[in-house]
DNA sequence: GATCGAGACTAGAGCGCTCTAGCCCTTGAA
DNA sequence: TTCAAGGGCTAGAGCGCTCTAGTCTCGATC
């Protein structure tokens, strides 16, 4: 058959063959466990390249009682959540794990994605911002392991890790007010996830900063439209504030793009702070000041979680939660002087 | 052990003892071939479900000697790198094939993905705009059949799923030019990969549409940065264009803020198309006329190479070339009448 | 009534690893 | 000298499936 010539099949046995030892020992090679003088490790390994041998996974795998794989559930068109699997890659090197990516989509539910990684048997599965109802999300987490990132739940089956809200909106509050601002208003998600909090997180923070008489929160919703939409009640009237904290990146595009359109400089006269450091907020005609969540702690948190229960670790499931950061871009300034 | 009381190993022959079959009839039966009665099918099945039972991949795969994947090396931040990936989620569904996920990222090589591919024994591996040497692809190709996407190769030794970059500049042309433009210029992408076909489609359309005199091709680059630059260039002059064709999106973006900026009204005073149908392009503010590529038939076509080299076909490589199509949105328009 | 064939089902040998048990040898302490 | 300890190595039994080569049953055919 044509197709032999390719790699074909070389097994472990062949390697032996040709290192002159037993499979066992090229096992224990390759595991990089002790136990095989340097002399053979070195044959072994010789023996391997001429041949061109990579261990199989699948045999691998079956031969050990543990799969030592982590199933990652994200959003394939997600940035934020491609970004946490980066940093899973990263995380996941110095541990003895692997892990198997089980992408969602709006052609490919959840659902699908968690059956194929259960079928790889993973140790435990790490849910990116998981939509799925309440009772199968507590239904999984009672089959394996399950690390649930950027969802808030409430009497959570599972391990919960997620970006405190109410600490954004509160710094995104605090970075106007130390820039002088007074007269700073929110622009919120409406019944979005996370909204309620962001919300709260405003109204503490300008109670704290004593500006409680300048408290509003405008309807928003998360897309550039709800931002547009927004920016009338914004910017109209005789009282216009200085500052806007928006629910999220988009929704302060929208709103930056419609005072532009109105003649208001932004920052000069208007400063916006946006939130979840998109990327549409490093866009250069956009340049957006914005909180960001911090995706490397928020990755790292939860695959120590992971880790640990795949490991057997049997405590009450733990809820962690991670600070976001302010990133600090073109639209806040020091308010202009009026009157 | 504490974590026995999860899902633990049920296995196929649990489920055979339950239903009182052998183990292979439980095979033949999540195998889905002829052979079982629908009695028994039905008891088997019933079985599984009330044991939680579902079969373990790993094992699967080793039993037949075929692992029936498909390997997908992707970019986990290229937005059109993962909706390729959703269509062939889409795809394979129709096929015997499942697929594995290899991403890459700044801190994760190509070569990486591909090994940790290698090792699930994928039959054939699609490469998604892959970065790795000449040589290195060359020899990955000699191991495991391998088709690659979104790369121009000149004497492949591998199938090759492109894009037609000359038809896609031609189609953008044509429409500025049938909107009634005739000063159309080009900001092009210098070296970039693709620059030079997209040059020569607007250079061919310009003269087929007879307007070699007004052929202008202004040195850009693939960030909104370049495109700010090129907007000198194109905005200076006594003679203004009134229709740009710039490279990609982004360049595109950053010559439309530019163009705002300087007070210059598009779509009024001056028409532009970008290139790639980026998620920018579908902003609101941005909304930019654009030349999507068909992810649909890519993946599609790619889909189906890789199928074909699994199971055997072994001809010489492929080399297949999919048009582009035009995105109308709000950034292009008939030009106003000057002078 | 013997023969055949098709359909339903099973036994059991792999697949390519891991891992336990155990062998052989050398070394150092008793 | 004896024995325990331990390093280096191997045999071989799994792991949970697939798949070939059967066996058995039953009805149709000659």
């Amino acid at each position: 058959m044509a197709g032999e010539s390719r790699s074909s099949a070389v097994t472990m046995a062949d390697v032996a063959e040709r290192a002159g030892v037993s499979r066992a020992l090229v096992s224990i090679v390759f595991r990089g466990v002790v136990g095989a003088s340097a002399e053979n490790r070195e044959r072994v390994m010789r023996a391997a390249a001429e041949l061109g041998y990579s261990p199989d996974r699948r045999a691998r795998l079956l031969g050990s009682s543990r799969s030592r794989t982590l199933g990652v559930v994200f959003g394939l068109h997600h940035e934020f959540h491609t970004e946490l699997v980066e940093r899973f890659y990263q995380g996941v090197e110095r541990t003895e794990f692997d892990l198997a990516l089980g992408a969602t989509a709006p052609t490919r539910t959840e659902r699908t994605a968690v059956q194929s990684l259960l079928e790889f048997r993973c140790e435990a599965l790490l849910l990116v911002g998981p939509t799925m109802q309440r009772k199968d999300l507590d239904a999984l987490a009672s089959q394996v392991p399950v690390v649930v990132l950027a969802r808030d739940l409430r009497a959570p089956s599972c391990d919960v890790v997620r970006t405190d809200d109410e600490h954004g909106a509160r710094i995104a509050v605090e970075h106007l007010v130390g820039l002088g601002h007074r007269a700073v208003v929110h622009v919120d998600g409406r019944r979005a996830p996370g909204a309620a909090e962001r919300r709260r997180g405003y109204r503490k923070a300008m109670e704290s900063a004593g500006l409680s008489a300048q408290v509003r929160v405008i309807p928003g919703g998360l897309t550039e439209e709800d931002g547009e939409r927004a920016a009338a009640d914004v910017l109209s009237g005789r009282s216009r504030p200085t500052g806007v904290v928006a629910f999220n990146d988009h929704c302060a595009a929208g709103l930056l793009s419609a005072a532009r359109q109105d003649g208001v400089a932004v920052p000069r006269s208007l400063s916006l702070v946006g939130y979840d450091d998109s990327r549409i907020a490093g866009l250069s005609s956009i340049s957006l000041t914005t909180i960001a969540q911090d995706s490397r702690r928020l990755a790292g948190a939860a695959l120590d979680l992971a880790v640990r229960r795949a490991g057997g670790w049997d405590e009450p499931p733990v809820d962690t939660v991670v600070p976001p950061r302010l990133v600090v871009r073109g639209t806040s300034a020091t308010p202009e002087r009026r009157r």
